[in-house]
RNA sequence: CGGGGAGUGGCGCAGUUUGGUAGCGCGCAUGGUUUGGGACCAUGAGGUCGCAGGUUCAAAUCCUGUCUCCCCGACCA
């Protein structure tokens, strides 16, 4: 009857040729589509600017397209895998009580100045004005609209706690979009806020969200690793990053194999103690002396030149703040390296960048000869490997010159010590002592802690049981769906293409024939229309192509049940059924094949789809 | 932002060094032969060589500028 209607009110595209089906568009187009109708073609060559796998098959498969750098088009199969995934998003999000709104991606520059983002997030936010001259820009994310929702709406605790969410397009001008869909610069977002009295509330709903979030990517078919990461530019207290491993990734990570210990390298921590124990200089430390070290400019040179392990020595370094161009100098051990990261964040910063040769000289610093000692005019952090307990070879401040005996808190002070060293691989592991390890992935999602950085910026207070008027705690959470969708390729592929999980492939089936005999083509129509009748998903391969043709399309586009009609297939008893990711096929009579059809398609289902 | 590379029919590329007005494969169209792993034959459509200036009798090719795309790096004293 949809048929019907459809076809009333909207001419055919394409007049079906005799002998075909009427039932051109199957039903309603939703269940089934004609290859030979399909919007959008495989490529059998992959496209220069290719660099990931994932990238090539999404393109050669026809799933996307490129407008502009990192801003692409949704061609029919890649956006049918994209509503999945949305949907498996909507179910799980559901699950946990989210309820679904939807938020504008155009919004007004007052909401980012109340929380103070205007002016802290730089050219990557997309600006203009309106006629009248309104500071506007493109959302990059909807902490401060979800905020003025809540402020609006929220009035008491007895509305908590509540979450909501939605999935949406967000502008973030990369300075380098890359990996097809992996960075991009307008992406759709799922993005989840929830909304509680206090901390403890938040702490008890954080683990349900990231339960939900391991849900969404084992039914898409993506493993994930949950670790530790920075807060970046949303602020709070604690984050954790959900990542796909994988060498092309462009996040850094250090995992501890031993004990599941898992964090961005960002944020990672280490256990410093040295693997050689040098016995503490202890009560008779000899005072500072000024040794020659001509050209010993690093760390190794000079603690090689003289003799002591590269633990005893102090490296100093120079930085600039972003916002206000202060110079920062950083104390650490002298086998390790500083995290800038770690850095910004101790010293309240977005970003630090090094000094300069030039710049060190303006301040009266010496490159290669910079000393922890006579900088106490200077911003100085230390890093939590030195200790009072040792004496150190540091820089002089002096060309060609280096001081020994140097003791932390005697020479220099210790007021601002905090964890500022990089973890690397084989460092060892904060929690068992384990070697730790590096690894490369895609952030697929994450989740925050947010606090009340939003609700106390931009007044977003309820009502307490005491009547006390309080900022509402707020937890957020996202996850990008192209990139999820990227991830899902690069995951389930072989040489030959995409080989989809059921749960997120564009069509359940792809049902291809062979020849162009009269009984293989009716055979196949019938088939067509039965499944779609049944709610099965097909893709059908009716175009007048030559089996390699055929073949290794299906291959490529990956649905997870080939199913193959041709002379030959009958002539053995039925049609021919093939799993995309296993390698046997088998003859399935037509009698009892839609049973055949609907086992196999609960078999993928639960390779994929969690209990409960 | 810094460094490197590339823009030539829809896609992949050659031609640029040594200026002489564009070619190959795939794809597309038409006809025919094929039909279980990217078939074959024939015919044909499609490009002001990213754009703008300049040099020259003549520019895809040389010069200048500009735009776009891709890759690498984001500086460890």
């Amino acid at each position: 009857m949809t048929l019907v209607y459809h076809r009333d009110i909207i001419p055919l595209i394409h007049t079906p040729e005799p002998g075909r089906t009427t039932r051109e568009h199957g039903t309603g187009g939703t269940f089934a589509m004609r290859l030979s109708q399909a919007f959008g073609k495989t490529l059998r060559e992959q496209p220069a600017e290719v660099e990931m796998a994932s990238h090539g098959l999404m393109l050669r498969a026809g799933l996307i397209s490129k407008l502009a750098s990192g801003i692409y088009s949704y061609l029919p199969l890649g956006w049918r895998s994209v509503r999945k995934i949305q949907d498996v998003m909507r179910k799980e999000m559901n699950a946990i009580g989210g309820q679904e709104i939807n938020m504008p991606v155009v919004n007004p520059g007052d909401i980012w100045k109340e929380s103070g983002r205007w002016d802290e997030i730089g050219p990557e936010m997309a600006r203009f004005k309106d006629r009248s001259g309104r500071d506007m820009c493109l959302a990059m994310t909807h902490e401060e609209s979800v905020t003025d929702l809540a402020r609006r709406f929220i009035d008491s605790y007895r509305q908590l706690p509540c979450v909501v969410y939605h999935i949406q397009t967000k502008f973030r001008d990369e300075p380098r979009a890359r990996g097809g869909l992996v960075r991009v610069r307008e992406f759709t977002m799922k993005d989840a806020y929830s909304f509680h009295t206090d901390q403890a509330d938040l702490d008890r709903y954080y683990p349900y969200m990231c339960t939900a979030y391991e849900r969404i990517c084992r039914t898409c078919g993506v493993p994930v690793v949950k670790v530790l990461s920075d807060v970046g530019m949303m602020g709070g207290s604690m984050a954790h990053e959900f990542i796909y491993l994988t060498d092309s990734g462009e996040d850094t990570l250090i995992l501890c194999p031993e004990c599941g210990y898992a964090a961005n390298r960002e944020v990672a921590m280490f256990n410093k103690t040295p693997e050689q124990e040098s016995a503490p200089t202890g009560e008779n430390q000899a005072p500072v002396e000024k040794v020659h070290t001509p050209g010993k400019d690093t760390i190794a040179s000079v603690t090689g030149y003289l003799g002591v392990s590269p633990v005893l020595s102090i490296k100093t370094m120079a930085y600039f703040t972003q916002e206000d161009n202060r110079l920062v100098i950083a104390l650490i051990r002298g086998d390790l390296d500083i995290n800038e990261r770690k850095l910004a964040n101790f010293v309240g910063t977005s970003q630090v960048r090094l000094a300069s040769p030039e710049e060190l000289g303006a301040h009266g610093l010496v490159q290669g000869f910079m000393s922890p000692v006579g900088v106490g005019h200077l911003e100085v952090t230390v890093d939590d490997s030195i200790s009072p307990e040792y004496s150190y070879v540091a820089g002089a401040n002096e060309k060609d010159y280096h001081f020994v005996n140097v003791v932390p808190g005697r020479d220099f002070s210790l007021d601002s010590v905090a964890d500022i060293a990089a973890a690397r691989d084989g460092d060892l592991c904060p929690v068992c002592n384990a070697p730790l390890v590096q690894a490369r992935g895609i952030e697929v999602g994450n989740t925050f802690m947010l606090g009340t950085r939003y609700s106390k910026s931009m007044g977003a207070n309820f009502q307490g049981e005491d009547g006390a008027l309080k900022p509402l705690v707020m937890g957020c959470y996202g996850m990008g769906v192209g990139r999820l969708l990227a991830c899902i390729v690069e995951e389930n592929r072989d040489e030959k293409g995409i080989s989809w999980p059921i749960t997120v492939a564009p069509y359940h089936v792809h049902l291809l024939s062979l020849g162009t005999g009269s009984q293989v083509i009716e055979i196949a129509e019938n088939i067509y229309d039965k499944l779609g009748q049944l709610g099965v998903e097909v893709l059908y391969d009716d175009r007048d192509e030559s089996a390699g043709v055929k073949f290794n399309d299906a291959d490529l586009l990956g649905m997870p049940i080939r199913v193959t009609v041709s002379k030959r297939s009958l002539e053995a008893g039925g049609v021919e059924v093939k799993l995309r990711a296993g390698e046997e096929s088998m003859i399935v009579p037509l009698d009892g094949f839609e049973d055949k059809i609907s086992g196999l398609m609960r078999h993928e289902f639960s390779r994929f789809v969690p209990e409960g």
